[in-house]
DNA sequence: TTGAAAGCGATACCAC
DNA sequence: GTGGTATCGCTTTCAA
């Protein structure tokens, strides 16, 4: 292949006028620019990005840091953002934290930023101290998505909110004996989102002098097999709740699956809600809080671009998307 | 940040011997070497990729090219890959050629590539001859996952055998009625798997002596939603299959779901199954042939690295993941 | 075992 | 407008 001086001596000009005709810059006499930019099409010529890199300081590449990417929210997240910075020029190098332990992660290193990238989106990850002071010395701007970053841009859904849509949606229909499914196990103590849903839940609750059984809160790793195995202690008992508030639609659906093995109707006798409009709620006929997860990465990308391109302040600015109830059929008045 | 000049200056050596010290290289000594990994640890040091690249020609980076990503499948590669490929300190670089025009993809270009990744990955993705010819004169190494790209290693299922499997579970279990959903439309026909689905279903129908009636087999996109809105004709008919063979289980679920509603019982009335051992998959009870997606994603991973590293030749070879049958709950001898 | 110096392929400043 | 050239930070001969 070609490099910037094959093109010069081609076009019988220098190196210096190739660089400002193929990148646009003024101070090049129209013929010059054309003709440059013919003999580089007809070499082939693409300027050697990691030359350019070197010589610029910037590699319009941007790391997006997940602690699993399997799951629907990380996989919609990802793909919004790199077809968002896709569309700037830039770049998306992945990263996926997680650990073939469970319940631990790979910490973000030197070496995976230093030089390599222009700045960073964290998806839902709780950065550690090391981590934190790792970002800030390397001067890299980041935008964090769900779980906040101290400092950065946040852009993220009210979680307390749309757990407290969800309840009220039962309450609204007439339940009292309302459950909840998708309180954290210890290990992942430290991510926000469940804590805040699940103290949503509570509150809630106590704001419609409701009462909060221990034994209807559950624990749940947020998987649909987890759950359907969690709820089902919750579902024998013989005065279960007449609804569940499930922390995710994957959990969700779990207890739906599970209700059902156990012949308890839905929503006859169980009026079921999740949160996220997952891609297979729809045809799960579930009633679930809808977030727009392609419009948080685009926003994080948008914001991550406006810092690197004007050079502009990363403020710590947050940014909350819409939610919205979707009344489908897991849901009804209680019998 | 520090570069290798600082290093040097420190530790009172050259470069060049930093950069041997650093990199394990021999032709230095024990002294020396400790010398300068300790100054480098002081120093924060760690090498800039983007000079290293420069000067070597390596980037250690691989793209990795998706159609789409949000779904299971791709996702669950992209992580498999990206964890293998960090192992050897390589990265990963991600293109999702999703269009927002459906039906349609971003193609590859040079300036995704060129200097820019050591080796691309290419996941389900039937390239264009214009893409073809790109790779070869980049003279990059590729990988296929899924769809071949000619003269290229390919790490696949054989999604005849898959078919076979599930086709003949049913006919094992004394089902005649049989059909099939998954058909392509014609806008992705230059998708090699569902035609290969679609074609063993018919001749795997056809060795046993059963009629393939055109009415049963049905064309779908491969979502749930789709699915459970395509296949509902065929539920409502008169005289209809006893069986349905669904080309993934996200179609299964959604036949599934569309039966339910129609108030056709599963597996009483209707036996599902499906292929790929999708997350939910378990929790809705479906029988399925399941693939190792990770392990696909991981063979594919080493594949490259092992051309990458030793700079062997990047035969055409075609390595095969094998399958396996899960029966569940969805399937049953009928009525 | 170590160091000097020539690349790698662009960018960007400064003359002209 | 255009060209010369120092520079980015490392790797890699080649000598010593």
């Amino acid at each position: 292949m070609s490099t910037i001086n094959d093109v010069a001596r081609a076009a019988g000009v220098s190196v210096a006028t190739v660089s400002r005709a193929l990148r646009g810059l003024d101070r090049v006499s129209p013929q010059t620019r054309a003709r440059v930019e013919q003999v580089a099409t007809e070499l082939n010529f693409v300027a050697s990005p990691t030359a350019t890199s070197l010589a610029s300081g910037r590699t319009r590449v941007v790391a997006v840091v997940a602690p699993f990417l399997t799951r629907w929210f990380f996989a919609t997240l990802v793909s919004a953002i790199e077809r968002t910075l896709r569309e700037q020029d830039h770049h998306v190098l992945l990263f996926d934290l997680e650990d073939d332990s469970y319940d631990q992660r790979i910490p973000l290193t030197q070496n995976m930023l230093w030089k390599r990238v222009d700045g960073v989106i964290t998806l839902n990850l709780p950065v550690a101290d090391a981590e934190l002071e790792l970002l800030n010395r390397l001067g890299l701007p980041v935008v964090a998505i769900g779980s906040p970053v101290p400092g950065r841009p946040l852009v993220q859904i009210d979680d307390r909110a749309a757990v407290r849509m969800a309840t009220e949606h039962l309450i609204g229909l007439g339940h009292r004996r309302i459950g909840y499914i998708g309180a954290v196990p210890l290990n992942v103590a430290h991510v926000q989102t469940p804590w805040a849903r699940l103290d949503s839940y509570e509150t809630t609750m106590a704001d419609h002098d409701l009462a909060v059984r221990p034994d209807w809160v559950v624990a749940s790793d947020w998987t649909a097999d987890a759950s359907a195995a969690d709820i089902v202690p919750v579902l024998r008992s013989a005065d279960r709740p007449t609804a569940i508030v499930a922390a995710s639609d994957e959990i969700a659906i779990g207890v739906i699956q599970a209700a059902r093995r156990l012949g308890v109707r839905v929503p006859e006798d169980l009026s079921v809600v999740g949160i996220d409009d997952y891609t297979l709620s729809a045809v799960m006929d579930l009633t679930t809080v809808r977030q727009d997860v392609t419009l948080q990465g685009q926003t994080a990308a948008r914001l991550l671009l406006d810092v690197l391109d004007d050079d502009a302040e990363c403020v710590d600015r947050a940014v909350t998307i819409p939610i919205e109830l979707i009344v489908r059929g897991t849901t009804a008045p209680p019998a």
